[in-house]
DNA sequence: GTTGCGCTTAACCAACCAGTCAACTAAACT
DNA sequence: AGTTTAGTTGACTGGTTGGTTAAGCGCAAC
């Protein structure tokens, strides 16, 4: 297991941070190096081309989060716990991108994969597979929700699913109409769907 | 009230399916004028830029589905019928285009806003302008069915968000799994939102 | 101390980009 | 017939694109 390199490291994370700020099409390769501050032909000796560069930052942005997805979501938290607190994480999450950047820059996972989706196939295997993964934690919890009987019985799979793109749409509609305050119906909507109660309104 | 020019209209239809299948940083004008048979020089004598295009591609394509959408949500239909056939259009709507295209191409608006929104302020307006209008669709056969009691009371605006949101985000999570089977639950997401069940199993 | 290797440097490329423009056409108005 | 107007044409610009390449650097192994 060789580390990845600094200058590797640092064109994977400006990427992300470029294109997630404005858009695949318009980062150009050239934009990416300059703020890495590293050279044209550094980038194409660390990678193949710039959807190569793109995949290659879905994963690395992904196991950045993933530490912090695994603890929302382990099973040491009550199930329906679990998915308030992913909620109010994926809230969190945009503001801070809000305040940092001053605008709603949505889910790059999501945005990148919907920009990109009919014309990189690549591109669009690994958002799918980023998506996959992310319906995992969400389809565990509600497994767990139904067993204990917190929530109705039904497909965890579907309603993972049904979760997953509620808040992947609602997000994308923050971003368009830029207003942080949409986010706030995001749990609510949530809970209409599992058919439970938020945690507060049940203790 | 002059009739707007073939030139135009053509220009028009062009560019929304080329940046529908693909993306807007992916085609260029020179793509927009080959496939619809314009010269450049008439392309920028009809738009001031492409991203004018886009604006006007947005109205355009809107105003050739509102009939449609005013028929769905005629208030002459009870409002859950309405909910149920205008997600009945929204499948049958990408599936029409999968067949077309061969790919699941999303909604055009949420895509392409999508993509712009942080880049593009007039881009953005306009596919928030036509999300609102969308919603006042969505909101005002909210608003009939509490008032016939066919749906618990609550805000109908918020309530239509959160409809919206999950089919669009439904539709692009589609996009990107490049799998129309996934449209399959995008009725029974929606009446879970509006904790209804569907007209089928009501009558 | 020199050889080999991982990595960086900066110049370079052809294709392409959005946008411009002066010349042209064809029909409508006077 | 002459002039205005609305629209068309395609060559052109200057800058940018993703990607390439040959030369060079620093350092560890021998």
């Amino acid at each position: 297991m060789r580390r990845e390199s600094d200058t590797r490291i640092k064109l994977l994370q400006t990427a992300l941070e470029l294109i997630w700020e404005n858009s695949y099409g318009s980062v150009s390769v050239d934009d990416i190096c300059n703020r890495a501050d590293v050279n044209k032909g550094s980038f194409y000796y660390a990678f193949k081309s710039k959807a190569e560069l793109a995949v290659a930052a879905f994963e690395h942005h992904w196991n950045e989060k993933r530490p912090l997805l695994d603890e929302i979501f382990s099973s040491q938290v009550p199930p329906l716990t679990r998915l308030e607190n992913y909620c109010d994480y994926a809230v969190r999450d945009q503001l801070a991108k809000y305040e940092k950047f001053g605008k709603l820059c949505g889910c790059p996972f999501s945005s990148i994969g919907s920009e990109l989706s009919t014309q990189d196939e690549q591109i669009r295997r690994k958002a799918q597979e980023l998506a996959e993964r992310k319906m995992k934690y969400l389809s565990s919890a509600i497994r767990d929700a139904i067993a204990e009987g917190s929530i109705d019985a039904g497909d965890p799979a579907e309603l993972a699913r049904e979760v997953f793109c509620y808040v992947k749409g609602l997000i994308m509609e923050a971003k368009i109409e830029n207003n942080p305050d949409i986010l706030k119906c995001l749990k609510k909507g949530v809970f209409h769907l599992v058919a439970a109660r938020p945690i507060a309104a049940l203790s």
